[in-house]
DNA sequence: TTTT
DNA sequence: TTTT
C-alpha cells in the first residue's frame, strides 16, 4: 500500500549544521533540533521536557543548511522518518532514526549565535527563507 | 520557545499490538507499522522501500489498541517522537526512538489476519473509527 | 517571513474527477473530497458530521487523478488551500477555497463505484500509489 | 470511513483577535492570518506571493487568542477546516470556509504591534506558549 | 456528492 | 514483521 511518512517539527536548533562532501559532489548535513513541551505535572509544577531530534539534510537542502542555519536558530522542518544501522566502536550493531528534511523554513526574526556575517553576505536577513528539497531524478514516486 | 512535534504515518501494522497493564491501572500498546514507499532506480527498476516505526499508545488508546488493532491493518496515526534509553543485555546504554500515538484511524475496509471476532463482536468493522488519547489532568499544556 | 501552509486529508471522492485542458497543454482536474467525522452529543446520541472539500490539482497530477480515481474512493490528499474569487451569474464577486493538491496516495483496496476497468487496463489496482506533484520551474521557491 | 482533515499553518496575524461571547458564557475568536510563498517567476523575478486565512478559536483556546495574541505576530496554527453558509446583506446565501484552531504556538520573539502590555503583566513574552483545545465533552470522538 |  |  502507498504509505505516508511525515514528520513536522518547529525547533531549535542544537549546534551548527556540520556538513561533509560525499564522492560525486553530494552534500550531507547534519544537526539536532530541540522541540520543547511545557506541562504541569500532579502538584502543578511547571515542567520543561526537551526532545532532541537528528536532522539530515542532502544535497541542494544540505548547501542551505550549511549557508543558513546557525545554532539556537528557530526552523519549522518537514521531512521523512529514517532508521539506519552502523556499527559503534565494538562493531556492535546500533540503530539511529534521523528525519530527513525535505523542506526547511526560517522562523522569527535574526538567527542567534555565530557573527550573522553570512546572513548579511546573503541577504537572507532581510528575505526570510523556505528551500525545498528537489526531488532527485532517480526517486521520483511512481 | 514553544515547539511542535509531530508525526503522521499512513501504513500497515507489522504484528498485533502488545499490551501491557502498568501498576496504577495504566495500559500501554506496543506494535510497528510498515510505511512503503515506491520509487524508480536510476536504471529505471521500480524499487520498493519499507521504513519500520515503533509506535506506542497510552491508557484509554491502549485498549483501544487491543480491541480493534490487528496485524496487517492499514492505519492513520499522528502522534510525536520520543527517544527513550534503556539498558541492554549487557548493560550498554541503548536509545531507541518511539512515535507516541495520540490518534489512530482505520483505513480501509475490513482487518486482514487474525480472525475478526474481536471486530464483529464490538461491531468495529461497521463503524469505522478515529481514537484520541484524552489529555492527561497532570500533562495540560499551559 | 517564510510561512507554512499545509493540508492534510483523509476522505472519500464524491465524483469522479473532471478535468479541463488549459491552453499551454495544461491540464487541471476537479473533485471534491468527504471526510466524516463522528462524536456524541450532549444526549450521547452518535452524530455524524461531513465535510466537503473543493480539491484541484494541476498537470501531472491531474491526469493521475482523471487515470486513477474514482467517486467513492478514499485517498489522502497533502496541499495547500488557496481561496480564489469569481464572478457568478450575476456578476457578483464570489470566493471559494480549495485544496491544491501536492501529494495522492490511494488507501485501502480497490476502488468502489464505476467500473474499474481503468484501474484493471492500468495495473492501479495491483500497484498502489502514490502520485507527487512535480515542482514547476517557474515555481521553485528560493 | 474515518476521516482525516488537518491544517497546519505558519503565518502573521493581520489584525487582532475580535473575541464575541455567545450565550451559556462560550467564547470565540476570529482573526485573520496570512501565509507568505516565494517563488521566481519565468523571467527569475522575485515573487510573493500572501494567502490568507480566515481562523476561529472556541473557548479557552478563543481567551488565550484575546489575551496573547497580538496584530503581526508570527505563530503556528493546527486546525481543522470548515465550511459554514450565512446570509449575505442581500440574503444570498454565501460560503466561507475557516480554519477551527486545535491548537496554537506563539514563534519568534516578543509580539510586534500593540503595546505590549498584555505580554509583559501576564509573563507571556519570557514563557513562550502553545495553547491547546480541551475536548468538549459533547464532542469526544467514539 | 462520499464512506461505514 | 506489513501491504499491493
Amino acid at each position: 500500500m502507498a504509505g505516508v511518512n511525515k514528520v513536522i517539527l518547529v525547533g531549535n536548533l542544537g549546534k551548527d549544521p556540520e556538513v561533509r562532501h560525499l564522492e560525486g559532489g553530494v552534500s550531507v548535513a547534519h544537526f539536532t533540533l530541540a522541540t520543547n513541551e511545557y506541562y504541569k505535572d500532579k502538584q502543578g509544577t511547571r515542567v520543561e521536557r526537551t526532545e532532541w531530534h537528528n536532522i539530515s539534510a542532502w544535497r541542494g537542502l544540505a548547501d542551505m543548511a550549511d549557508k543558513f542555519l546557525k545554532k539556537g536558530q528557530q526552523v519549522y522542518i518537514e521531512g521523512k522518518l529514517r532508521t539506519r544501522q552502523y556499527q559503534d566502536k565494538d562493531q556492535q550493531t546500533r540503530y539511529i532514526t534521523e528525519i530527513i528534511a525535505d523542506e526547511i523554513s526560517m522562523l522569527g526574526g535574526r538567527p542567534q549565535g555565530s557573527n550573522g556575517a553570512a546572513e548579511e553576505a546573503s541577504g537572507a536577513a532581510e528575505t526570510p527563507q523556505t528551500f525545498r528539497q528537489e526531488p532527485e531524478l532517480d526517486q521520483l514516486p511512481f
